[in-house]
DNA sequence: ATCCATTAGTCGGATGTCCTACTATTTATC
DNA sequence: GATAAATAGTAGGACATCCGACTAATGGAT
């Protein structure tokens, strides 16, 4: 007989329990909070890469093509795309140096600011957006194995988070 | 004046404005939950490290440290880490490299089977483990930037996700 | 008993993220 | 106008994660 019950399955679960058996009770929700946004971003993650790999592209540089694809010129200056997806600058140069590599987006130097580079999406880039986003939203988007009422839940109660966290 | 509206603040809301506008309405929602699950774990994520360094360890590595330490024995082979935390073995290769390297942990071998490492977590390994569960609980865990009805939504809908994903 | 499939870990490589410099420009100040 | 402060990007480094390949050891199947 192993002391295993029924509910002990989910890690998670089984995490809290821990918390609430050390007293820690108040903190024990938060905890379960922040280790399941770790696992399902993983979870979220995996399952885009999956369908992405075909494509070559990876969702960090997806998220990069598909900003200036829905862009009025198909062009940005880094730092916009760096404020607009949330990520350190450095980050921005090292996926747009990949999409480059891939001709999928060329740096251009700004008109009148020589400090600032533009990047300009390219037609195979675009291509690659528009193939990417048919493919996601058919086979992840559309079925992010959440029911739809929760999920909308999900996204208004990460919206207040992120907005907490001082993002908008 | 700017095309700027009062809402347009929120780069995830704007991202459903365009998914919307292109007609892909089915496919909204999941793409908001699935970016903003990215966003919101990087701000997770961000706000955890931030407390744990002073005490020159990772969110990785404190997982690591926290299964051993609440372990009856104080020790799990590899394989087993690896399972309880779900992350890929090389992860666990990788997190008990730098604990061992800190003197946190240490590798033993197996008594009957000795394809098996043991993981041992060292006097100091639970003094870190301690310590940086009070810390994480008084400045994190107990205000996640959420509210807590929310925020136990989130943890529930989440686990259906892992659960979903075949996480349990 | 022997051979092969499975299991446990490690190694090397690719990516993404962040941080701390450091360079080049632009803008503001005196 | 010359100098200082702010801004835009890049370079190098540290970490974490995954994948594929490789080594050892265990265990079944014949």
């Amino acid at each position: 007989m192993v002391d295993r019950s029924p509910l002990n399955s989910d890690p998670i679960a089984e995490a809290r329990r821990q918390w609430e058996a050390h007293g820690w009770n108040d903190a024990a929700d938060g905890m379960a909070a922040v280790t399941s946004l770790m696992r399902a971003h993983q979870i979220a993650l995996s399952r885009v890469e999956t369908v992405l790999k075909p494509l070559e592209i990876t969702f960090a540089r997806y998220e990069v093509l598909m900003l200036l694809h829905l862009s009025s010129r198909g062009s940005l200056p880094m730092g916009v795309i760096g404020s607009r997806l949330q990520v350190h600058q450095t980050s921005v140069t090292n996926a747009v140096d990949r999409l480059e590599a891939a001709h999928l987006v060329a740096r251009q130097p700004h008109p009148t600011d020589r400090r600032t580079t533009l990047v300009e999406i390219s037609a195979r880039g675009r291509q690659v957006a528009e193939r990417a986003t048919q493919t996601l939203n058919a086979e992840v988007f559309t079925d992010p194995l959440l029911s739809s009422a929760p999920m909308r839940g999900v996204v208004e109660t990460l919206r207040d988070m992120r907005q907490q966290a001082g993002d908008f």
